[in-house]
DNA sequence: CTGTTAGCGCCTTCAA
DNA sequence: TTGAAGGCGCTAACAG
C-alpha cells in the first residue's frame, strides 16, 4: 500500500502538500494540484482513514442508532442517508438500540470510541439526558422522525397532527362518525400529536371524542391486533379506525384477516405510514411521510453541522414537513 | 480524554503493560491486572481505536454489503449479527450496494478504506470478480443468503432446493396438481436450487411439469404482481401457486386483494421467507429459514475468520441449514 | 512478567 | 505557495 510519501516523492513535493491537496485546501497551486492527483491516481493511492482519524481528530463517520434494524420505513430512510453520506466521503455506522435507553447508551458510547463526527437518532423513548452529554460535548446530533423537546438538539419530523387531522377529517367526510384511533405511546410526544389532530378533527366536526373507540396502549404489532380485538368486540363499535404507525397497522390488519373476515368488509381503515407493500392494508387512506425528502435532508443537516462545527450552537432547527394524504 | 500513559502513571506501570491489559493478552500477573483495570475504570479510560487502527492494522470493524437496506428479512438478520459483533467489540458498518456489481465496488472500496478486519455479503448478482481480489488479499469474507460457486469463500445458507421441495409435496399431498410457480431470477443460483426442488417434487409426484405454470422473470414486487396477472389469466390456470421469495409474495398477495379478490378464496398459495406481517400473505405454507440461526452462525464464521486469519487460506465451509415448514 | 522504544500514516503549525 | 518536523495514541518487538 502506498502512502502519502510515496506520492510526494512520485509527485517531487512534499507530504504536506499532498496533505493540502487530499483535504481540498485552497492554497495550492494549481500546477502542483494537478501534478499530485496524477501520482495519486498513478499509483492508486488511498487515504489511510485511522492515521487521518488519529491527527485529525476527525473521522468521516456519522453514526445512526434507530430502536430496530427491521423497520422498513426507518430503512427506507437509510437508504437515501447512506447515499448523500457516502457521496460527502462519510460512511453511516447503523446501530440498534433495541428499543432501550440502554440500548442507545451502548451505541453511543461505541460511536463515541470511534471518534464519529455526528450522530442521528431516532430515539426509543423521551429520555433524553444521555443526548444532553453528547450535545454538551459539541458532538453534532441530529433527530430523526422522532424528538424530544427537552433536548436542545437539530430535528427533521413530519407535520404529525396535521396529517392526522386530515386523514381523519377525510374519514369524516366520507360519512364517518364513529372513528376508532388505535395504537400510540402517549409517552413519545409524536403519538401525542397523532391523537391531538384525530380530537381536533373531530371537534372541528362538532363530533364530541369518545375514549371508548380508542386503544392507545402501545405502538407494536400485538397494539393493532388485540386493540382491533377489543374495540370491535363492543357492540356498539367504530365503523372506521385509523391506525397510529406502520406496525399498529400491520397488527389490525391481521386481526382483521385472520380473525374478522366478514368484520373487515363493513368498515373503514386509515393508517399512518406508507410502505411498497401497503396495499395489503386495506386501507382506504394512508398517511404517507416524505421519505425521500426526510432523508437527504437530515443527511444534509448532519453534514452541515459536522462541517461548521463552530456553529453548532447555534439556536436548534426543529424542521416539519408536511406528509401526503393518500387514497388508495 | 485519558490515553494509556495516564492510566500507566496511575496504576504505576508502563503503558505497554496497560496494552497488554487491554488488549487481554495472557502474560500478564493477576495483581497487575486487576490494578490496571481499576485505573481504568476509575479515569473512565477509552481505547483510542483510531490509533489503535493505525498502529496494529486492525479496526474492529465487520463490514456488510446488502443489495438493499429496505429488506425485511435481512434486517432481521443483521438484528442478531449486530449483536453477536458488538459484544466481541465489534462495531458493523452496513451499506447498500443499490443491486449493482458498481454498488459493490464502490462498498469494498470504502471498507478497505476503513481497514475493516471482515466483510460479510449478500450478493446481488452471481458475478464475483471483486469478491475474488478481495479474498486474494487475505480478507476475511462470507458469503451469506446468496452465494457465488465459483468464487470460494465460506457460505452460509439454507437448503433451497429442499424447502421448496417439501412445500410443493405439502401441496401435492393437499390434492393440489397444477402448482404455479411465480418469480426467479434464474440466474442466481439460489433460484435455481429452488426451482429444481420444485420440479423434483411434481415429477416424484408423477406430475409432468408444464411450463405454462412458471414465470420466472424477477425476484421482485412487480414480478410476483404481474406474475399472478398473468398465470390467471390463462383458461387453465393453476389452483395452487408457490411464490419464489418474500417480495414475489408481496407483489403476488397485493394483485389478488386489489384485482382479484374472489380468486384469492379459491386458490392455495405458498412462499419462500417469512417475516413477522406474513400472515397478511394469506398463505397457507411458508418455507421459514432460520434467521437467527443464520445470522449467530455468519457472525461467527467471520469473527473466526478474522481472529486467525492464518487459518484463512483452508477449505471453505459452506453451510446449508434447514428451512421449516410451516402451516399457518 | 514487565519496561523501553520505535514507529504506524497523517496533519498542521511554523518558517521560508 | 511550499517544506520541515513534531507528534496524535497505541502496539509489538526486544530487552531485561
Amino acid at each position: 500500500m502506498f502512502t502519502i510519501k510515496d506520492v510526494a516523492s512520485d509527485a517531487g513535493v512534499s507530504t504536506a502538500t499532498v496533505s493540502r491537496v487530499l483535504n481540498k485546501e485552497e492554497n495550492v497551486s494549481e500546477v502542483t494540484c494537478r501534478k499530485v492527483n496524477a501520482s495519486i491516481t498513478k499509483l492508486g493511492y488511498r487515504l489511510h482513514s485511522a492515521a487521518s482519524t488519529l491527527k485529525s481528530g476527525k473521522s468521516r463517520i456519522i453514526g445512526v442508532i434507530v430502536p430496530e434494524l427491521s423497520n422498513i420505513f426507518w430503512m427506507t430512510l437509510f437508504e437515501y442517508i447512506e447515499d448523500i453520506l457516502q457521496k460527502a466521503g462519510y460512511i453511516m455506522v447503523l446501530g440498534s438500540s433495541g428499543n432501550s435507553v440502554a440500548g442507545e447508551i451502548r451505541q453511543l458510547d461505541s460511536l463515541q470510541d470511534r471518534m464519529v463526527d455526528g450522530i442521528i437518532v431516532i430515539p426509543c423513548s423521551q429520555e433524553g439526558t444521555h443526548f444532553k452529554k453528547i450535545l454538551d460535548k459539541g458532538l453534532p446530533l441530529v433527530f430523526l422522525d422522532r424528538w424530544i423537546p427537552e433536548i436542545h438538539a437539530d430535528s427533521v419530523l413530519v407535520d404529525n397532527e396535521g396529517g392526522t387531522y386530515d386523514v381523519i377529517r377525510a374519514l369524516i367526510s366520507d360519512g364517518f362518525q364513529k372513528i376508532g384511533f388505535v395504537g400510540g405511546d402517549m409517552s413519545h410526544v409524536i403519538f401525542r400529536e397523532r391523537f391531538s389532530g384525530y380530537k381536533h378533527a373531530l371537534m372541528d366536526a362538532g363530533i364530541p371524542f369518545n375514549e371508548k373507540y380508542t386503544y392507545l396502549s402501545g405502538i407494536v404489532l400485538e397494539t393493532g391486533y388485540f386493540g382491533m380485538k377489543r374495540l370491535l368486540e363492543k357492540k356498539d363499535h367504530p365503523d372506521a379506525f385509523f391506525y397510529v404507525n406502520l406496525m399498529t397497522s400491520l397488527g389490525a390488519a391481521q386481526y382483521l384477516i385472520k380473525e374478522a373476515p366478514e368484520i373487515q368488509k363493513k368498515i373503514v381503515c386509515a393508517g399512518f405510514d406508507n410502505v411498497y407493500f401497503s396495499s395489503l392494508l386495506c386501507c382506504r387512506y394512508l398517511v404517507a411521510q416524505p421519505e425521500k425528502e426526510m432523508g437527504k435532508l437530515v443527511a444534509q443537516m448532519i453534514l452541515d453541522k459536522v462541517r461548521h462545527t463552530d456553529s453548532c450552537t447555534e439556536e436548534n432547527r426543529v424542521i416539519r414537513l408536511k406528509t401526503e394524504l393518500i387514497r388508495c
